[in-house]
DNA sequence: TCCGATTTTCGTAATATTACGTAAATTTAC
DNA sequence: GTAAATTTACGTAATATTACGAAAATCGGA
């Protein structure tokens, strides 16, 4: 919204002008004005500020302040812009929450959900379950394991490219193996893949969409953030790896049903002893 | 709002509580609605409208529509309930982002930043860093380590509890020591506090306030998530440490400037060939 | 370059809508 | 049956919207 006013100021007459210029200044503000004040405020009439709403789609003044007011608490911030070395700590703080926030968003819009469902297909049909990722996205393969360990069904996980290659190789048919990269060029990971690929097993990976490791895989769940990982260390590209495999887990635990509760069982009693009273 | 509106059900009078089941049951529909028009579709009077609305804070019945705006475009979903046997996977998906969203949303709003700049200090000055974690902990602590390493600062992530007892008996003044765990109940990572903290060196918690683990360490950065971690695999808890990571380690790297960027040079040529071209 | 005509833009005033406070009436609880 | 609370009806005040006329700006022509 705000933006869309900033970037129409071109358009607007001179009156109207004001009142963008005004709203722009302080905008939460303008929520709890009556149309009289902001007129007042932005030294234009009334009808003026009511026909600056209409040029923004709304029916009137209070529709415009519902607008607004929706915009402004969803947009987190309008500054999309990254970091720099100008910020304190709380901008930095503010700006990176931010951007988790909308890099979510736009997963939650754009990932397709059919792919989610055949990947969980992938991995109830399963015998054994093998995570690869190196660097970064080696810690995501490793909280993989964690996660899926719970299922009752061998899994594995390995950051050393050495390893990925040998288990790769000695996978079979039934076998699924689950290769995380965010940049889809990681040359070990790839070649993992085309060696399980070649070994008969089923070969998932958790990539951006178009990229080596993608055509290569079986199957892609496709994690596009922008993210410049060449220059940047890997942020919210693996905050959203994880947060998609939370959602297969959850969603594999779901399609097995119950029957691996006295499997879960076994375990929560194991961790009791481990930890402390509150 | 909606949550508010829902929970305080109960502390309604008869004709409140239709207001509120009819805002509850069409939200938007009330946004575009004057107050007569509500009344008359709740089947009460308008007055009762808006003391309705006074009681949940409003000024009147147009800020209350600003308000309800407000959190609608905000909260993601009304339903913040977990999942359920009966979800089907695009349910789960919103459910599960939607909740990584209001997590990231509150540690925001939350979050204190001058517990965040002490803790930027602590890694500032530190000689050498470890960090300690265990079960989905583990692979944060690693991730952490990935991050810091780039700063030509000696780091190390241990994930199994004997190492991380060795380590921390033998760590020193000026060494910084960073635990990792949501329930802050983990036995052998409290322990491994205690024992750095008598071995002299800094101790940085990230955990939930209030817990055994935030008691022994010398400075902690609360990362309160509801998540019944008792009953369900941690998830959002552990995105939430990881964006408070990334969050510190940005500010590191800013505060420390650009005295290590040769270093960061060498590491990103040793990448460089690890990495097919697109 | 200057003047006149047309279009656009703006503000005043009137009108319609909307919300709020008060007081009466109904309901509820004891 | 009575007192308290709650709801409703009504009137008033505030607020937004429309209609219309005036001013400014732009454009075309000489």
């Amino acid at each position: 919204m705000l933006l869309q006013i900033e970037s129409s100021l071109d358009g607007l007459s001179r009156s109207e002008r004001k009142v963008a210029a005004y709203v722009l200044a302080d905008a939460s503000g303008v929520l709890s004005m009556s149309i009289a004040r902001v007129a007042r405020e932005a030294k234009v009439s009334e009808p003026t500020v009511n026909r600056f709403c209409r040029t923004f789609g709304a029916t009137g003044f209070p529709d415009f302040k519902l607008k607004l007011a929706q915009s402004l608490a969803s947009g987190p911030t309008l500054t999309t812009a990254m970091v720099s070395e100008a910020d304190t700590l709380p901008e930095i703080f503010a700006k990176l929450t931010d951007k988790a926030i909308c890099s979510v968003q736009d997963l939650k819009d754009s990932l397709d959900v059919t792919n989610l469902e055949r990947a969980v297909d992938l991995f109830c049909q399963a015998r054994q379950v093998a995570f690869f990722g190196m660097g970064a996205s080696g810690s995501v393969a490793r909280d993989a394991q964690h996660k899926f360990f719970r299922f009752n069904v061998p899994v594995v996980a390995y950051e050393d490219g050495l390893m990925q290659r040998m288990h790769a190789t000695a996978m079979k048919t039934g076998d699924l193996a689950v290769l995380i990269s965010h940049t889809g060029r990681t040359r070990a990971v790839v070649e993992a893949a085309g060696l399980a690929r070649e070994a008969g097993a089923s070969v998932l990976a958790l990539t951006r969409s178009d990229t080596p490791l993608s055509r290569v895989a079986t199957l892609t769940v496709p994690v596009d953030v922008d993210e410049n990982t060449d220059l940047y260390i890997p942020m919210v590209s693996r905050l959203m790896q994880l947060l998609v495999l939370d959602v297969l887990v959850t969603g594999v635990a779901l399609k097995r049903g119950s029957d691996f509760q006295p499997h879960l069982a076994r375990i929560k009693q194991s961790i009791d002893g481990t930890r402390l009273p509150d």
